[in-house]
DNA sequence: TTCCATGCAAACGGTTTGCAATTCT
DNA sequence: AGAATTGCAAACCGTTTGCATGGAA
């Protein structure tokens, strides 16, 4: 059933999204580690990426507007959204109201409420501190 | 200061968009308006749709994954969206509360909590109906 | 007559994919 | 050996844009 194998491309984008500053894109991964692999592809950052989101090891978050970020955090956690700079801030998690979630179902002519999908948006603080309006 | 001027197309992408059964994608609008404009050009479906949009006619809904969809309905709403084919449907607007934003401002280094996105996930009743797990 | 809107096609950004060569196991 | 993974480049998809033409005011 074929087996994941172990690569030093694989460990060093892991690596990479770790250490990140914040949450990188596939961009900001292929720059860190084109610095230890020179001649590794943009292709193979995508891959492992994906690969690693499979095994549960980073989370991608898909965007809106602008590149996938990723997520070495695997803990249940939320998001805030920077609207200036677009950067991600972890959260902890919140819980919403049952009786929320049921008058949602049943606006909806859906079933089931499978998915809560809760973000938020702010002005980060070093856009706060830089930019003024 | 340059009015925005009135034109067969913009009033065509305007009527496709009210009418459509389900929140319609750029596609979908060229398609029909096609029918009435046939030369009309996808570029300029995507700058009505747009100016639409920016004069409140209609709202831009922007996917994660797909193309953004068009939404005729211009009160305060919410949406579900199938998990499995992507359609979205209207769901009323619920209030979360406000000790809840608040906890949400502290955890994060964010001075304030401007925007709350919230957007359902499920299984819609069509794909109910049709596929089985 | 002015100048916004249109059609066309090329470009864009982010991501995926086909393929032959490579490298784990 | 054999299959998964890589590098490369081309393709992809939704969307935007530059430019010359057309049409609303």
């Amino acid at each position: 059933m074929a087996r994941s194998r172990q690569t030093k491309q694989k460990a060093a984008v892991l690596a990479a999204v770790r250490r990140a500053p914040h949450h990188p894109d596939a961009k900001w991964v292929y720059e860190e580690v084109s610095r230890e692999i020179p001649n590794i592809s943009l292709g193979t950052v995508y891959r492992v990426l994906a690969a690693l989101s499979a095994e549960g090891l980073i989370r991608e978050c898909r965007q809106a507007d602008g590149p996938s970020l990723y997520d070495a955090n695997t803990h249940e956690h939320l998001h805030i959204r920077c609207t200036r700079c677009g950067r991600i801030e972890d959260v902890p998690p919140v819980q919403l109201p049952d009786e929320l979630l049921e008058a949602v179902r049943k606006a909806s002519a859906f079933a089931k409420v499978e998915e809560v999908r809760l973000e938020f948006g702010g002005i980060c603080p070093s856009c706060a501190g830089i930019v003024q309006v």
